[in-house]
DNA sequence: GTTGAAATTAGTACGAA
DNA sequence: TTCGTACTAATTTCAAC
């Protein structure tokens, strides 16, 4: 690695591609594990953990970064120490036909990390951190507010962070317990007892697939 | 770099932790934005660019992750060229002091790629990649629901994601245009007056930070 | 797809400002 | 602290098998 290390095939992934580029095979899906927990790993001891040839693994990992597999090689920043200890969801519903500047107000934000279109009841979950709990109401009041496309927002915090993985692949099969759903979970907890008996019936009547319709309106009227 | 590269002092970045280990002055701020961007960066185009010494930028580099600002170093995959192409998040309602088991069981989920407990209708947010809408239909109604933990879901897809930035830093302050629209921010976010501007009240109106618990209740009561 | 050797680059240690 | 340099070790590239 020189400099930048720019994705020189870039252009190949951008969005509305529909071939794929690459058939990813196991070696590569093993490369890219490797690689999610450690980006920094050199292609000779990556080639030495899959069990390749070195060339070959200089060839594959040049290969997932033409091909698009590989966006890029990034530092996990621990968000508290970097002075940003705050997370808030903001979930917006959007005015309907100005996703397009909503989009464009969106990508000048800085502060936002992560944001998707969802069904439901709101359009969009917005991630943001910031620096105290001022700034968040700030940010919803005095930016979100003030863009047109944005109908309605809602707020939560998040107090917690128990899951973060840089990536899921294929291949993160629940190799550990549970999940066997019906049947016997071996150190799973809970004996049978309120869900999944042992004939296997699962309370569905609790669980809610929520389309892109429902519930709206809830929100949808405001000034 | 030799091998996995694990966190030598990874034990002082535990959870609970109070004290801050490094002070971060804008170098180390700089070095995380170039981190960011290309985590294979090495060490001594990140000092060329951040415009110190070599020998410097490898201290600081060392400190960085002794102190665990720098998590780790990870790939960033397209996980629709990985396979998995549908992403959805999914609202848990936990039954009260149950939570222990219910980390336990989210745990052994590897295809959670995000896991937050949050203020609001719901307790936590899960996020997670599959191969296709049936995968997150057997995931929600076979895993979740069989944990005794686990009241009631609420399930959204994720239609695109707009934004995806691998983590916010402080100084990542809206450079760009927009969002100057009622108030002139000059930087910060917090403006003494909440919302507000010359002449320009913002519609707070619209605007819900929702509490913790506010809005409980409506799954609350299952079976 | 693999192995081996050459050239380049990275990482370390030291003294000086 | 930070910088500059020299030394050692590792990585990447390129070749032939």
């Amino acid at each position: 690695m020189t400099e930048t290390s720019s994705n020189p095939a870039r252009g190949g992934a951008q969005p509305g591609r529909i071939g794929i580029g690459l058939e990813l095979d196991a070696t590569h899906l093993k490369i890219l594990e490797v690689l999610r927990e450690n980006g920094r790993i050199s292609v000779a001891a990556l080639a030495e953990r899959v069990g390749i040839s070195r060339a070959n693994a200089y060839t594959r990992f040049e290969a997932l970064r033409a091909d698009g597999a590989i966006r890029r090689f990034t530092a996990e920043i621990d968000h508290v120490r970097a002075g940003l200890g705050i997370t808030a969801l903001i979930f917006v519903t959007v005015r309907q036909q100005m996703w397009r500047q909503f989009r464009a107000e969106l990508a000048a934000m800085p502060e936002v990390e992560y944001c998707a279109i969802t069904t439901g009841q709101h359009d969009a979950m917005i991630q943001v951190r910031m620096a105290d709990v001022a700034a968040v109401h700030a940010m919803v009041t005095e930016r979100l507010a003030g863009i047109p496309a944005v109908k309605a927002t809602e707020t939560v915090f998040i107090l917690d962070e128990v899951i973060r993985r840089p990536y899921v692949l294929p291949g993160d099969r629940a190799g550990g317990r549970a999940a066997r759903r019906t049947a016997p979970e071996p150190t799973g907890p809970a004996g049978s007892g309120s869900a999944a008996g042992p004939g296997g019936e699962v309370p569905l009547g609790k669980m809610r697939f929520v389309g892109a319709a429902e519930g709206r309106g809830r929100l949808q009227r405001d000034g």
